[in-house]
DNA sequence: CAGTTTAGATTACATGTGTAATCTTTTTGA
DNA sequence: TCAAAAAGATTACACATGTAATCTAAACTG
């Protein structure tokens, strides 16, 4: 799978929230919240076409990116080789951990529940 | 925090499971799982004490390496960062990705429900 | 039409990382 | 005692990453 760096994924964030858009509104919405220059931003555009993370078509002069992978299939196996690199592969380690750092506020136990819950329901449906 | 790579991991969880240890024990532990040299796990026992992630006592010639950072709070710090970085710092829908995908088996989820239930009771507790 | 702006392409450069090899000093075995 | 082994220190070198600047060609502007 294709890794993405810090500094790229922001970019990806942009254009999976949105796509597809031309360099320069890309530039524009993450100069919102980073401190780029416009330079910096066409280099991560140049790198996540050439690992492939971003397709383009030609529009006029300038070019409209979009991705070529789902955020949700880069969460899960980001999330996989995580909790592969440090809690042997299992997500109930990773959750503990939080929770003995008291970093789960009640409504996170109640999401928690909730899905725990909905989860079983579908062990049984099956 | 300290930053610690990939391959700085593999020798940290050797001391993490026992230490301290001199560089031959690391290097023969190490090698039984990664195709490393022995110079090669040098330079990451020194990268390691550069950036303070271990510390060492002279015994001898040889120094006894140890860990200067507890594993539990290696991997809370790393889990909180990487939860931070792709699910806005909430660890729920991490694990709602994983359900997704299939990525929990019957256990995961009796496993995930029994931590639920505990830290209710522990809420309740307080 | 010529100068300026602008898009993308190419180049740059420091730091981190993976993966060692060489150097220096000390110890040890023949 | 003298060479070989071994421990750590230093150096190496390619590729990734953060962060741009420069180059080139096209388009727009006065």
């Amino acid at each position: 799978m294709i890794e993405i760096s810090n500094a790229e994924l922001a970019v990806m964030k942009v254009l999976w929230h949105e796509a597809p858009l031309p360099a320069a509104d890309i530039v524009t919405r993450l100069q919102q919240t980073q401190d780029w220059q416009a330079k910096t931003i066409k280099t991560l555009l140049n790198r996540l076409v050439q690992k492939g993370a971003l397709s383009f078509e030609q529009q006029g002069r300038a070019y409209l990116y979009q991705p070529t992978i789902a955020e949700s299939d880069y969460q899960l196996h980001a999330g996989q080789s995580f909790v592969q690199r440090l809690f042997a592969g299992k997500v109930t380690p990773l959750v503990a951990t939080f929770a003995a750092a008291e970093q789960l506020s009640k409504d996170d136990i109640a999401e928690l529940k909730a899905l725990v819950a909905q989860l079983e329901q579908e062990q049984n449906d099956v």
